[in-house]
Formats: C-alpha cells, structure tokens, sequence
DNA sequence: CTGTTAGCGCATTCAA
DNA sequence: TTGAATGCGCTAACAG
C-alpha cells in the first residue's frame, strides 16, 4: 500500500479509501490511485485491514460437520456458503467424524482465526467449553443437533415427528413386527427418533419387540449386520426403520444381497441422492438441508450484526417421499 | 495478550513465547503465563501473528470447486482437509458452478485473506490473471482440469485412457452404435474424453455415428432430453457412455423411465455413492478422489514449504469397475 | 477533500 | 533467560 501511495503520489490514507470504496475522494485522484493499483499488482490484505477496524471483523465463518462428504452435509455448506457469499463473507469447512476431541480443537483453530463465527453439527455431548471461546465475540449456531450446557441458537429437523410418521406409514401398509436401527441413544437426534418411533408404535396399540429394536449401528458396517441378525431370527421383521442415512445404506446392502428388496418393507430417514433410481425406489423421510443450511446462515449472520435476542431453537419440517420400498406389504402377504 | 503479561508478571515477549512453545523459558514463568492465560480465557490471534512473523503464512489454504456438493468434488475436499489439518492449516472451500467470473472473484478474495495456497478446479478457460495473483506469494495447484496460459503444478485423471477404456469394453460385449454423451468440447477434460471414445471406435474399426455423440449436456435435465431423443432415432443406440456423473445421472433417468435400464448397456465416467445397489448396478471408470486430493494438497504444501522445482503434472489412474449395466447385450440380442 | 498521527495484536530484532 | 524497542499492513480519529 505503501508502494501504491508513492506511486500515485496520494497518501497512504486515501489509497485506503479508494480500496475501501469510502466516500470523498476526487474522482481524478482516486483513479491514479487504481492506475498504481493495477500497475503494481497491488492486492489488499484483509488480514491487517480487519485488525485494525470493523470491529475486528474477518469476515470469514467456519462450518464444522460430521463429515464434509456426507451428501447431507455437504448440500447444506453448498447453502450456507451461497448465503455467506452475498455478505463477501468466505467459509472454512471442516469435519469432526464423531470426535468430541477434534470438535475442541477446530473450534479453537477457527477462534483463533478469529471468524466471526461458527455454524456447528456437534460431536460432542458438552459445551460449555465454548462460554470461553465465545468471549473473543465469535458467535454459535447449531444445526442437526442442540447444544448442551451452553445457550445458542439452533436449527433442528423434527426428528421425533419424521420417525414416528415413517413408523405410522409402515402400519397403515399393515406392518406389525417393525424393526428399528439407529445410532446410540447417546446422541439426542437419535434418541428422538427412537422416541418417535415408539410414541408412533403405542399410538398404533402396538408394543415394539426389543429384538427389533437396535440403536448402536451408526455405520453401514454395523448396520448391515446388525441387520443380518435380524433377518435370521425365527420371526424376523415385515419391515424396518433405519434412522439414518449410512444405516440406511448398510441394510439396504443387506436387503439387496439377500434378494429381499422386494420384499421387505423399508423407510430411511434422510433422503439420499439415487434413492429415486433403485428399484423399488427408496422410501425416505426427507430433511431440507438446503433450508436448514440457509436458516443457520441467517441467525448466524443475524448475531454478528449485533442482535441479542433471546436463543432461538427453529425446528425444520421433514417430509415423507414415497417411493415404493415403504409400501412393500412384507413377507407374509397373500 | 497484554493483559495475560500483566497478570502473570512475564513480559510481553516472554507469553508471545509461551504461547508459540518456543525454547528456553524457565517452567515456573511458563506456568504462571499459562494460568493467567486460562483465567483470563485467552486466545492467540493468528491473524495479528501472521502480519508479523513466520513469512506472512497463514496457515490457511483455499479449495475451489466446481460444486461443493457434488460427491467427487466433496470426497477430493476431504482428503484436502485431512492432508491440511496435520499441519495445522485450515481449508476454505468455495463453488465457482462452471462461472468464470466467480472463479476470479473467488481467488481474489482468497489472495486478499492471504492464503498460503488455492487447490483449483477451475472454471475459466484463461488463467494467465493468476500472475497477478501469484505475485503476493500465493500457490496454485490445479485439479481435475489443467491451466491455460499459466503454469503450475496439476493433478488430473487420465481421462483419454479411461474414456477409451469404456468404449472399448463396450465394444468387447458387442456393441457397434455406441452412443457418447458429454460436456462442451470447450472443456479440455470433456476433449480428451471424447477423444478417448473416438480413439477407440477407431481402434475398433468402427466409425461413431456423428448423431449419437452428444457434447453439449452438462447437467442431468439436458442430458435427459439427449438420451430421449437419441432413443427415438430410428436406428437407436444399443450402448451409451455417459462422460460425467451429472449426465450419468440424467440418462439414468432416461432408461429408467422407459424401462430400458435393463437393455441398454450403459458406461459411466466417475462414480456414484449408490451405483453398485441399482439393477443392474452402474459399471463406470472410477477416478480416485481421494488420490487426487492427497496428491494435489502435498504438491501445493511442497510449494508453500518454497520447492522452486518445474512444474509438476500428476496423471491419475482410472479404472474400470464392472457391475452389470456395461455388460448388457443391447435391445437386438437374441 | 486530504494528510498526519497513533495503534490494532503480535513477533522480530537486539540488548541486558 | 528475559525484556524494550520497532514495525508488519492497515485504518480510526483527528487535524488541515
């Protein structure tokens, strides 16, 4: 910038102006500056720019999920990068893979890069951690799970209601033994899920079998086992819930390997990008991560420009897309 | 950090010590800075620390993609990611969806952050305003596309080779009116596949019928209305090669639609999460990723760390994964 | 409308 | 081993 000044003969502050687009400058002026600009190659440096003004501002965010990958995941950054992009506003992403450890850890990286602030999928079960780093400004908004022990604002999908409509589809097709396969009831997504597959269960006067119930397979691996189990017992399930997207994929492995299919009846929570093209179609409640992604952008966004409402927890509609595989009448159909 | 000195008595310098581990501080001190900094909830701000020392490095990099939500891209962010976090540098990622214009606001705002390094997969056609761009100490590496009118280091998937590969593979099973379905010949990576295809129909003998090679489909709905029209030609194709998963994904649809899925034989270039559970399963060239993105993340930390060497271009292998829908006989099979 | 001074938070001299 | 001064690139506050 220095080079800039020299070169254009105007000082250093109004090449600052002309970079910052700040008003009152000579129009005659400002454009000898740009001449120097563009002859020196000159390039602003946000870095410096933001520790001395706007509020310390960096406009920059970070984005930690599950895992970047996952197509979930991955379609709601594509949305809250698309909000953060009209602020000029840039996103670090960064994946977590379950580990409370590692979450801690890119939180503090980000808090050190002082992002303004950090749209979290927790991996832990804790925190109150972030009190402490909240205190550099940097603001919190939770998606796909709440925060525990600390106040932020959230934006959840319905999973108690998603589940217990997938269940109350899968009656009304005339299911009885409905099998169940989530992650650990450790985690409060999953426990609301199984909870609304039970309420929908006692709703419809039936009592699940605990055998048909399985809630620590959080990968397709376990799943897809977990599964094969299933299916060996004397009286195995007419259906199955699987209450998340990797479980989903391990048992329909299981289901195609065992020529199943077509048979027995099955509903994923969380939709997944060729469900349309199996056959049968896969049966799914859907999330909107689109939606999702973009609700968090706002109320992060929303909190840096200053507003100290109180916490809001939006909970996000999930929808059920029938497809085939949910409407399978089970084995046991005349 | 001036008020942990205060607190803990040390110097200014002495916590700036502490707090990059650096030698020769006596463990008492050291332990006094590191109360203070806990008690005072402290953090280090890299961005002041990166305006002062360790050669203006960041320790950030920047990842631009076509789509962050497209599986290849996102599970070649991934590797990214990983290969950054053992050195403790974070990784922005950005979406340029094929706009030029985007790409070279994109990279600006990434120079203007002072990223050590950008992974690009590019979107323009002319990358010689990177120049400019490089002159502030910035790396590029280019992914899954290679630059023009600009040198740096690339890593791409050997698209010629995997192309002839499909084609020929399809030629093995009996195939002769194979049809092509692709991106705009603009783009080098969809010149080299369609050169593949045509290298090998002419290592076959066979002359492709100009009107069932398509060059113009880049998303699902186009390709769609390709595939329909190629079916109702009066002389329809018994094959197709798909060149690139969005097309694959619309002439997927097409097939299934008309209940062809099970006739056609069909290649597609990348794979999809789901394609070994359709039926038949999705034979496709396979690009690796998670090589490339490793690959590409070490040459450009071999830059950053000043390797002044030639530029380098790594060609990644294809392979073939065979999974039923490339073996079918076509519709006139006895 | 423009320039000068001071200082953001930190690390690199160099001296003690 | 520790500390004081200096300045990284930039901008806020204040002059002129």
């Amino acid at each position: 910038m220095l080079d800039v000044s020299a070169l254009s003969g105007a000082s250093l502050k109004t090449v600052s102006r002309v970079v910052n687009g700040a008003q009152g400058v000579t129009p005659g002026l400002a454009e000898k500056v740009r001449t120097a600009i563009a002859q020196l190659g000159y390039r602003h440096n946000q870095g410096a720019s933001s520790l001395r003004s706007r509020g310390q501002r960096t406009s920059s965010i970070g984005v930690l999920l599950h895992d970047v990958a996952n197509p979930f995941s991955s379609a709601m950054y594509r949305a809250i990068e698309f909000a953060a992009r009209d602020r000029g506003v840039v996103t670090l992403a960064g994946s977590l893979d379950g580990d409370p450890e590692r979450e801690r850890h890119l939180v503090m990286e980000l808090v050190e890069r002082r992002v303004d602030g950090v749209i979290l999928m927790p991996s832990s079960g804790d925190h109150s951690y972030l009190l402490d780093e909240r205190r550099t400004g940097t603001q919190f908004v939770f998606v796909d799970r709440p925060p525990a022990f600390f106040d932020a604002d959230s934006v959840l999908a319905d999973n108690r209601v998603g589940a217990a409509r997938a269940t109350q589809h899968l009656v009304d097709v005339g299911h009885r033994r409905i099998a169940y396969l989530g992650d650990s009831v450790d985690i409060v997504t999953a426990r609301e899920r199984l909870d609304g597959f039970t309420a929908a269960m006692s709703e419809a006067k039936l009592v699940p079998d605990p055998q048909l119930v399985v809630t620590d397979v959080g990968d397709p691996d376990r799943a897809s086992v977990a599964m094969e189990r299933l299916l060996d017992l004397a009286d195995p399930p007419s259906a199955v819930l699987t209450a998340q997207n990797l479980v989903t994929f391990g048992v329909l492995h299981t289901l195609r390997d065992r020529r199943l299919r077509h048979i027995i009846a099955h509903v994923g929570f969380d939709d997944l990008p060729l469900a349309d093209l199996l056959e049968p179609g896969l049966t799914v409640i859907a999330q909107d991560p689109t939606r999702i992604g973009r609700t968090a952008a706002d109320l992060l966004f929303a909190r840096i420009d200053g507003d100290a409402s109180p916490t809001r927890h939006v909970v996000s509609d999930v929808r059920l897309i029938v497809r085939g595989s949910g409407e399978l009448p089970g084995p046991f159909a005349s």
